[in-house]
Formats: structure tokens, sequence, C-alpha cells
DNA sequence: ATAAAGGCCACCC
DNA sequence: GGGTGGCCTTTAT
């Protein structure tokens, strides 16, 4: 980690997206952990390994309302991104890649000015700790193939379906 | 300090 | 279709 949290305190919780049931945090500087979970018990045990120094507080409500927000509104809330430099200006990257449309890694690497990096940036896009608001989602393999999801690839897929279907947002 | 492993890509059979 | 070598960062020895 080459930026750290500098908060204290943050909120998390669950909730229900298009895409299944996601567990959120936020801080007063924004949101900086979406995921799809199995279960519940592993996303506060994460959230604290990852932020061993952060008092975490569950509300569910607060969580419902970002997800409202995002996906009926299409608000987007402020985020906050934690992790090395590299990291950084890849997924920064991605919050660049349009909505309903795709790019390749190599895409990626070459915007970044590190056109052979692109294994390096698969790795980045994997470690992307905001699901969906960071659009990992949107990357696809330059051979025609998907490339892979941490969360599974049928939700990759709907994603990209689900962005098809709601570009009028 | 070194090694191994990536949500990859291009090149060659 | 398949195998190989190269690319750069992260993580684990």
């Amino acid at each position: 980690m080459t930026n750290f949290a500098t908060f204290s305190d943050a909120c998390y919780g669950f909730a229900f997206t298009p895409f299944g049931k996601c567990g959120m945090a936020k801080s007063e500087q924004g949101i900086f952990s979406l995921t799809f979970p199995s279960d519940e018990e592993s996303v506060r045990v994460e959230l604290q390994r990852k932020f061993p120094n952060v008092k975490f507080y569950r509300n569910d409500d607060e969580m419902e309302k970002m997800v409202y927000f995002i996906f009926q509104k299409n608000e987007y809330p402020a985020l906050a991104l934690y992790g090395t430099n590299f990291q950084l200006s890849v997924w920064e990257a991605l919050q660049k890649i349009p909505f309903g449309s795709t790019v390749s890694y190599e895409d990626v690497a070459k915007s970044m000015g590190f056109p052979k990096a692109v294994r390096a940036v698969a790795h980045a896009v994997a470690c992307n700790p905001v699901a969906f608001l960071v659009p990992c989602h949107r990357v696809v393999r330059k051979n025609g193939g998907l490339g892979g999801f941490r969360w599974g690839m049928e939700r990759k897929i709907s994603m990209l379906k689900w962005e098809k279907e709601n570009l009028h947002l």
C-alpha cells in the first residue's frame, strides 16, 4: 500500500443489487469496498484484516440507500480507493471506460503508458476492491474471450448485459 | 533477495 | 487447436 486510510470509523453492511447481495463499506471519505461475498462473516473479517485500525459499524440501511442511488438513479457516490500507485492508476483508467462498452487488458495498459504491462494490469484489475463502481467487468480479452471475474463469470456477463439494456440511464 | 504466479498477448507450429 | 516466451507487479518464501 502506498496510500493509507486516514479515517478511524466506517460503516459496512449488506444490500441487494441487480447482481445479487453485495457487501459494502464506506467512510466519510467514500465507498472503499463493494464485494459479492458468499457469507456475511467473511466480509467483516476481510475488512478488519485490510483495515486493522478502523472501527466498523454495521448499517444496512445506509448501504441500501447507496445501492438505490447507484442502480436506480444512476448517481455515483464518492469512492475512496487504497492501493499501490500502480493499482490506483489502473483503477483510475477503468473508471474512464464508458458505461456499456468494453476494452481489452492491452488497451488499459496502453492508456497508462505501459503498453507491455498487460499481465500486471490484469493482476491489478483482479484486485479491484469496489465491484461495478470501478468497472473491472468492462475489461475483456482481446481474442474475444471474456477473461475472468473475481466474483463469478456469470456475474460479469449479467453486468455487461444489464448495462446494454440500461444505456438510457 | 529471489521465485512464482497472475482475470494477458503475440507468435509460432 | 496447442505450446512458448515475454511483459511488470505482487506475494510468498
